[in-house]
DNA sequence: GTCTATATAGCGATAGAC
DNA sequence: GTCTATCGCTATATAGAC
């Protein structure tokens, strides 16, 4: 078999066991038996494991995160929607990406749900280090947008906004489950409305609520 | 060593270690040693490493879902403030029991906010049922308190409440480092006053966001 | 109720033939 | 680049003495 189509194999089975099983209950046995490669062929072509987990993540977040970038540079932001077009460059990438990746939602989406949560520190370096330039760039884009906000403020929303993101993405069974088809989680068009109706409201949200 | 005493080390022990390394990494092995038992005491006390894992969630989400449905019933819903009362009623209780159990946001946070992504669906779903009455009693407050929603801008909205929660509590590390000091993610007052700001203005945003 | 000892099984990684 | 075979290790679970 051919260098790359083994790789190929080996990361479209990975991608596929650690959604189901997690990382760390997904083991290479299993990978290489679904990607009918040999055992000792991970450690070929990636190393060990870690560099398998790593090589899973980058295949997919390497071009969500350029388009990203590419999109917010379209944005104009003077326009009165400037907020909307600024989540909907950061939001549309990885929706689209998912819809078109084999598996989708309870694909490369439950794995990438988890990424920011999972146990293994260096997993989360990793993903974390991917997204930094987003961070850095969006978070400019939104000081712009919305300057009346404390750099505080802009931080914890910006938190928000990645969490209603990560949900969505990781847990849209749930959501699937209590509406009882009432909404279709898994249609990226119904999913980036409601996000982005959602987050620009709570971007724009007055500084304090009353808490007692 | 008496009956209580142990099965309440072992499941401090497996808070602990589950937050830390994972549900599926952390073994019994460590679990009993840390808890100063015996490798036998957890099957004896949980029947499995399955009835650990669970008798682990009931004892924190127990009394925090039962103090939500206790403040949600002292809302005043024709107050002005209502949906900040609610949102508070609803965010509060699971804020207060991390900031006073052992750990915090780095013990049973971590694995909080992992639980509705966990990869072992017996997991999900005990989690899932520990929240159902609160889903259906919060959801019908938002129903009362936001008529003009349709039935899918609901759901989705409370999804989105539930995603901004759950990575604020499991995500906490991430705030902090891009932040670098800015803010306190720790800090149960300040996340609980952000995150009604944030949540209450995209629950009350307008129906449509535009989408090109 | 707690212990030791062990049965049974799976793991990641690698050496070395082809 | 792919294979077989195996090393060294860890896991959950349980049987049976105390």
């Amino acid at each position: 078999m051919d260098h790359t189509d083994t790789r190929e194999s080996l990361l479209d089975a990975a991608e596929s066991l650690f959604s189901e099983h997690g990382i760390q209950a997904a083991s290479l046995r299993q990978i290489t038996q679904m990607a009918g490669a040999n055992l000792a062929a991970v450690n070929y072509h990636f190393g060990s494991k870690e560099g398998l987990v790593r090589a899973v993540f980058v295949r997919r977040l390497g071009p969500v995160n350029e388009e990203r970038l590419r999109l917010l540079e379209q944005c104009d932001l003077k326009a009165a929607d400037a907020l909307e077009q600024v989540l909907t460059a950061f939001l549309r990438p990885v929706l689209r990406m998912l819809n078109e990746a084999p598996g989708g939602l309870h694909g490369f989406g439950r794995l990438m749900g988890r990424a920011f949560s999972e146990p293994s520190e260096d997993v989360r370096k990793m993903v974390f280090e991917e997204f930094r330039e987003n961070i850095e760039r969006y978070l400019q884009a939104f000081r712009t947008l919305l300057p009346h906000l404390s750099e505080p403020e802009l931080m914890w929303r910006f938190h928000f906004v990645a969490g209603a993101m990560s949900h969505t993405i990781g847990c849209g069974y749930t959501l699937e489950r209590f509406a009882e088809g009432k909404c279709h989680a898994k249609d990226p068009k119904e999913a980036l409305e409601q996000l982005v109706a959602f987050l620009s409201a709570g971007m724009r949200g007055s500084s304090r609520a009353q808490v007692n």
